[in-house]
DNA sequence: TGTGCAGAACGGCCCGTTTCGTTTCATCGC
DNA sequence: GCGATGAAACGAAACGGGCCGTTCTGCACA
């Protein structure tokens, strides 16, 4: 989706213009955050980047596709590696948490989940992106485990279930303003079911 | 919404029509269920139920509106009371979630979570819809406590954060496959932290 | 000379509303 | 009692408008 350069490219012409393709993805972030979801369309962005619809169909073959790429553009999470499961994971839920709420990606990931509901693309692509933070988390507790901070055999998935909880609050209220003392509550919560000495 | 009496009514006249309001209420669930969120429109509703589109206008302001009722009609989720507190979410766990599962209301409360993202009633009667669930879990604890089997100053919230994180895979994933045993360990992972001898 | 571009226009669907004529039914005069 | 009255709900059709995804045109550029 959108590449820099395409290997498959058939013969000379005029290029994919770099211009058009930033100005087309910053209104779209505009629209997102200006309009919200229901007034998220493509006429609307085509209108406010000064560019045609079949520009924008050309590279983007949904509004998931536009929704997906405006996300990952603006994402940015810190992965901390202190050493320590616990200062990992506050790090990198503050890291998370806190670009929900002061970017345009909480808004824009919440109009991702709404557009899965009706576009199995988007649900894919959700589902994708999902299991790549996993592996990412999942990381983090291998780390640990190689440390022996961490049983072996315990189930990276309780901090995923942990993301989840956080992730439907801020789906239903729009906030998230947990403080950090809350945070590292919820981790050392979940840390202590891992922590080989409570087994 | 949709009330049986109007004690408001200013004068005479025809009474609202119920299998007109049922016939819709059950179109509209049939619509949901086989085209989707996607194809959930009031002229798709209107043209299955053989109504007009007034008169579902007229008796529900919003698609929003439509939804939730259809999502309550079909609501009866137990709340047992075993006197055991792990019991009692484990029993609310497994109805909550077979519900969600084995009728439409899964599909129903998805396309909810994704309306609301557009529609701020939606947003506003989901969160009303959440918070009467809290008040019902948080009864469960109020009865806990008074049989002194938690402590009294502990937060109730825990457990609608553990409705979250199952919600959230629900979301995500459309799945919800969870054995009693995983839902009996995921609660005793929870109640571990309200026990009062664990603090 | 081939390609990407902006823009205009299309047929189609759904939106929310209005208008129309019909049906239902509590009330009131007889 | 009982039929006429009139308010209100009904189904159907049509409206102006927006967005959909697509096609076509003419220009810019390599």
């Amino acid at each position: 989706m959108a590449e820099d350069a395409d290997p498959a490219r058939k013969s000379i012409g005029a290029r994919r213009n770099p211009d058009s393709a930033e100005a087309i993805l910053v209104a779209a972030e505009a629209v997102l955050v200006e309009a919200g979801y229901a007034g998220f369309s493509i006429e609307a962005v085509a209108r406010r980047a000064r560019a045609g619809k079949p520009t924008i169909y050309r590279w983007w073959p949904s509004k998931a596709a536009l929704l997906l790429e405006i996300y990952q553009r603006g994402k940015r999470v810190d992965s901390p590696d202190t050493g320590n499961i616990e200062d990992d994971l506050v790090g990198f839920l503050k890291s998370l948490f806190s670009h929900w709420r002061e970017t345009s990606s909480g808004s824009v990931f919440r109009s991702l989940i709404a557009e899965a509901q009706s576009d199995p693309a988007a649900a894919a692509a959700l589902a994708g992106y999902s299991k790549g933070r996993h592996s990412h988390t999942g990381q983090m507790i291998e780390r640990a485990k190689a440390r022996g901070e961490v049983a072996v055999d315990v189930d990276a998935a309780l901090v995923a279930d942990l993301i989840g909880s956080f992730a439907w609050k801020h789906l239903l209220t729009n906030r998230l303003d947990e403080d950090e003392a809350t945070l590292r509550r919820a981790v050392r919560y979940v840390v202590q079911g891992i922590l080989p000495q409570s087994r």
